[in-house]
Order: structure tokens, then C-alpha cells, then sequence
DNA sequence: CCCCAGGGTGAAAACGCTTTCTGAAAGCGC
DNA sequence: GCGCTTTCAGAAAGCGTTTTCACCCTGGGG
């Protein structure tokens, strides 16, 4: 294939009988140019469909305009729904987007914000749950300091453990209490919890807050009516058949996540158990999809979208020389019709 | 872009005792360098936490290894169904990607398509619906050309009008078209549609595609059965809307995307109409989540995650000389509860 | 008439890396 | 010991921009 040189600003200087400097200066509206001249460079720049390399741009003024973002799974409505939220705020700081999917493997966390360093972007936005595991995060918070150490930004959602970071925080603890309250408030009093992998920052967070309020309460929850599963839909679904098959006895399940909880949903009707006729669920984060299921799914929402939004814009203020900027964003319960009163409680 | 001061190769060479060739073919394993300096280079780069500029790379080597990908928008489940697919396939080829959401603006899309240019990216992927629009077209058509003319990929996924490029083309006319007749088999003749924006060529080719197979069995919709709508959930759930409104006289409704259908659905169940007692439904798409709503949905079942990798693994192959690649799927109709036989049909 | 301010322009030095070209040293057969 | 090929390492020329610095004008004030 006859691969026609891209044509460079030194072409379009040419073809306009300018200096290089001039072109540039025409083109990035540097400084005053005679309009002869400056017409010349426009319409060689135009004929010669003039593309300024980025990276000469980048390399020439050691700076750029792009932010990392790495998130679990862009396919997972949770993370979509936030990217989207950080891509509209992109849109409007008009930054480029390099994206990072780490299907859930640390080390692949670890890769991504090396070569990110590698790229110089000017903020790198952590998206998830951290891991709770230390030696884990040891290798990422390298990374990331020496990415800070060179004026690089960091801003997470979630808890991120020792990361020292800027951070939008959604009250997972204080929000499944609230949550475990309110089912509580129904009248329950035997529980079971669908439990994410008990890595991660978030499900000790959410597990913890909700059977913390239950504790308070009072009601206790028996070991095998936790279950541990993948954060997933299918492992909502299994870890439901699990519960089921160990012999049902909670009134009500709280999954961990949305996504979990609608596998949930899906297992408990596949064993014609009625929803919330026999068993009341409960979820978290309150995803769109979840309020077109049947029976609707309580929750506890979190403003998505806007979790995307206000993480980038921490990342583009300046480095607070103290201590991090922490956002905390509550989540409120919405009660829906997959949770019912529970007519033997209280 | 960060600011303090990054040691550079030069530094790493310096600190190593060596010189900036020995240092950049020792880090990249180029050339054999003797042992000896080997090591004194690699803990010199260790040492001073050395990561190479991404930038300078690209612009010494003149090429990248980043993906442009751009889609109408990463919160909805069908982008992010095929952004899943794409991230596995980035991650399998060592990619970079850049992200780019037009929130289905045609003017943003195309300012995507340059800035890509700008970055020098070794392959855009045009995910979605292309426009019928000829004149909005056309200012995409000439920055993709003028990419490809100097030796950019470019690969799309469903059909983009007057773009030459390799495509992954969901076969919207025949899934449409099939869907209708197993519709038909299922005894319904009166049929209501809910289209999204008529300028989008899915739009085009899934309601073409449906009207079609019904006129070939001498069925009719009339006009005011036919209602556009924005391709969102809420776009569904108000088209419905509208549609009880005018008096629902249809045994059977289409929803162009299953986004639309869960809409319409939850627009249904507001108005206490039974699905599918008293009207059947049916989307396209098979977004993940459907299958768990009450009732699950039929569809046109479309292997998202796959397309996705489809269209990236086009674009790694080299451009074919005479014409585009195609590659056709094939969209399975799935019957699910959402649909029921209609007693008043043959 | 001279000097100086200042706007407009160009030459050239970065920016941080890769890679070609060149040269030195080392190994080999005679 | 002599020429030969190999191997390994460095000097330096790019890659495509931005930006500093220097220069040349033109005009206006003294």
C-alpha cells in the first residue's frame, strides 16, 4: 500500500512560503500574524488536510489534555452508568478519554496505570471497589505515587486503601444500615445476605453496615445464610440457588449489588418462589434496568452518572497540599415492591 | 501533563554510565547489550522510576498502538455491551484505547474522528448506528478518508452510509423481518412500532425490515401505529405512552431496541395493560437485562460482546485492497413470555 | 534626523525517544 | 603476527511540534 506521508506543519509552512514558527502560531492563534499571511497558512493547512501530530504537540509542550480512567468492567451497568457521567464531564473539559477495562485482575490495574504514567495524561480516575488485600494495593500505590510524585492526579471512587487519593465516596457502610433499617422497619427479623467477593472494599463496607445495623437491632445473621459470589448477575443467581437449596428460612436477601440481586430475582422465580410474596430482596446502587423488573427491586441509590462527574472534576483541581478531598455521597433507600411487610415482625 | 521533573532515558543512561542507545536497546531488548550494563541500565531505570514517554515514543517510531473507539453512548447496555468485547479484544492485541461518546451529536462524532486523527491512532472503530443524513455524513466521510489516505483503519459496526470501511454488520432487516414472521406465526395482524430516530440506519433497516415481512404476508400498519421516539428507555415508555393514548388497537408491539421495549413495558404496566395478556411485545438486541424482566422479552437475540470483538479484530487485519470486509450477523429470534399467541389469529 | 518602542517574522533550540551509521574491541583461521 | 568477521557501544540524525530569542521593519516623539 502507497502510504502518503501525513503532512506536517513544516509542509504547510512550505506551501504558504512561512516560516514554521508562523504556521504554528496561525494555527494555534499564539500570537498576532499579518492576515495575508495568515490566510496562506489556513488554506494550506486545508489543502493539505493538515492534522497537527498530537504527539510532537504533547512531547513539545509537555503537556496534554487526556485523563485515564480504569474501571472493573465497562460492560457492567454500574461502571457504564459512571463512565457515562465521566464522559459527559470530559466532554465539557473537552479532554480525551483513555479507557482501561480490568475484568476484575488487580495486576491488569497495576498494567494499565503504568502505561498510563507512560502517556503522561494529566489525571488518572480509579473507577470501583479497591481490594482489600494489602500486598495487593502495594503495587498499585507505587505506581500511582510515582505518577503523583510528577504532578500526575489521582481521583477514585470507592475506598481505595492507602491510597492516598482524592476521592468520591459512596457511603456504602451508612447506606446498607439505612437499608437494613427500613427492612428492619418491615418487619423482618431473619436475614440472608448475597455477598460480593470479600476482597473488595466495597462488599466489607456494604455487608458490614447492614448486618452492623442488624447487630444493633439485635438480629443476628447465621453464617450460612451469607453467601459469597462473583459480582454478577450469574453469581446473584447462583448464590440465590445456593441459599435455596441450604433451605430458605430469611424473609428477606439482600444482595450486595443490583446486578446480583436481579440474578437473584431470576432464581427465586425459576423455584417458584414469589418475590415479595415469600421472601422479600432488597439490592444497592440502584441501576436503571432494576426498576423495570418485576416486582421493582429496593435499593439503595446512588446517583451514577453524577459519581462520574464530580470524580473528574476532582481530578482536574489542583492537588490539595494537606490532606485528600473526600466527597461523600449518601445513598438513600427507595423502597419498591420487591420488599413487603413481613406480617410476624414486630 | 505532569510537571516535575520525570527523569528521562537520558537520565537513566547518565545514571547508568552509559549511552542513550545502550539505555533505549536494553529497555526495549532491541539489541544484545552485555550483561554488565544490562544491569547496571535496568536498576538505574528502577532506581529513578523511570517509565518512558508514551509521546516521544510514538513520535520517534511514528506509530501507536491505540485504538479509537466512538459510540453514541457508553451508559447505554448495548455500547456497553459491545465496549466489553472490544476492552477483551484490546487487552488480547495489547492495545491502547481511546474512548469517545457523542451522546449521539454527529457534529461531536466528527470532532472525535479528528482528534483521533490528531493522536495518530492505528485503527477507529465507528461503534453504532451510522445517519442517513448524506450532508452530515459527509463531513465524517471526509475525515475518515483523509485518515485512511495516509494509512488509517477504520471498521464500524452496523451500516454507515458512503463510509467504505470493513464493517461487522448486524443483519437489522432480516432479524427484523424474521421476528415479524414468527409474530405472524404466533397469530397477530394488527401491530403497532415503536421507531427511534428515523435518521439512523438501524432505525431504517430494523422497522423496514418488519413493515416488509408483514406487507409480504399482506399485513399493514397503518401511520399512526408507527411512533418515533428517542432510542431510550424513556423514549419507549413515552412512544407507549403516546401510543394508549391514540387508543391501542394493536395485538402486538415492536420496539426497535430492547432500551425502547423495557420502557414501553414499565409504560404498559402504568397503565394496567397485561403482556402479554392484552398486547404482546417484542424488542431487538438481547440486552443482558431483559431476560429478567416480567415478562422476559422477545427479541432478536444479538451477540453484543462478540460484535465487539469482531470489529476490533477487523481493523488489526490489514486493509483489503478491492473492497471493504463485511462481516454479517445474523440475529436469532428469541421467544420469550413477553409475547403470546393471539386466539383471534389463523 | 535620530532613537526607541513594538508588532510581525524567522532561525534554531528544545521536548524525549528510536535507529542508522560508525567505530572499537574481540574472536578466529592461517 | 595478520587480515577477517562479529559483537557491542556511542554519536548523531531524525520524529513534528512549540517557544525563545533575535532581527527587521515602521512610526512617532524628541
Amino acid at each position: 500500500m502507497v502510504q502518503r506521508a501525513q503532512s506536517t506543519l513544516g509542509d504547510v509552512a512550505k506551501a504558504a512560503g512561512v516560516s514554521l514558527a508562523t504556521a504554528s502560531r496561525v494555527l494555534n492563534g499564539t500570537a498576532s500574524v499579518g492576515p495575508a499571511l495568515r490566510d496562506r497558512v489556513v488554506q494550506a493547512a486545508e489543502r493539505l488536510a493538515y492534522s497537527p501530530n498530537a504527539h510532537a504537540q504533547a512531547l513539545a509542550r509537555s503537556s496534554s489534555r487526556t485523563v485515564g480512567v480504569i474501571c472493573h468492567d465497562v460492560g457492567d451497568p454500574y461502571f457504564a452508568g459512571i463512565a457515562r457521567g465521566v464522559m459527559r464531564a470530559a466532554n465539557r473539559h473537552d479532554l480525551q478519554v483513555v479507557l482501561g477495562s480490568t475484568f476484575r485482575d488487580p495486576d491488569r490495574e497495576v498494567a494499565y496505570t503504568s502505561m498510563m504514567r507512560g502517556h503522561r495524561v494529566c489525571a488518572m480516575l480509579l473507577i470501583g471497589s479497591g481490594f482489600e488485600d494489602r500486598a495487593r494495593q502495594a503495587g498499585l500505590r507505587q505506581e500511582l505515587d510515582r505518577y503523583r510524585a510528577n504532578g500526575g492526579r489521582v481521583a477514585v471512587i470507592s475506598r481505595h486503601r492507602g491510597l492516598r487519593a482524592d476521592a468520591v465516596l459512596p457511603e456504602n457502610r451508612e447506606g446498607a444500615a439505612d437499608l437494613a433499617r427500613a427492612l428492619l422497619g418491615l418487619g423482618h427479623r431473619r436475614f440472608a445476605v448475597l455477598s460480593g467477593p470479600p476482597l473488595l472494599t466495597t462488599v466489607v463496607d456494604r455487608v458490614g453496615g447492614f448486618l452492623g445495623a442488624l447487630a444493633d437491632a439485635g438480629v443476628a445473621v447465621e453464617r450460612e445464610d451469607i453467601i459469597e459470589a462473583p459480582f454478577t448477575r450469574d453469581g446473584g443467581y447462583e448464590a440465590a440457588h445456593q441459599l435455596i437449596d441450604r433451605g430458605l428460612r430469611a424473609t428477606c436477601v439482600f444482595a450486595s449489588t443490583d446486578v446480583m440481586a436481579a440474578g437473584a430475582l431470576a432464581a427465586l422465580r425459576d423455584h417458584g418462589i414469589g418475590v415479595p410474596g415469600d421472601v422479600s430482596l432488597a439490592g444497592f446502587d440502584d441501576i436503571p434496568t432494576i426498576r423495570d423488573l418485576t416486582p421493582p427491586l429496593t435499593t439503595v441509590a446512588l446517583p451514577l452518572e453524577d459519581l462520574g462527574e464530580r470524580v473528574l472534576e476532582l481530578a482536574m483541581l489542583p492537588e490539595r497540599a494537606g490532606r485528600a478531598r473526600i466527597e461523600r455521597v449518601r445513598g438513600h433507600v427507595v423502597l419498591r415492591e420487591s420488599t413487603a411487610h413481613h406480617p410476624g415482625g414486630s
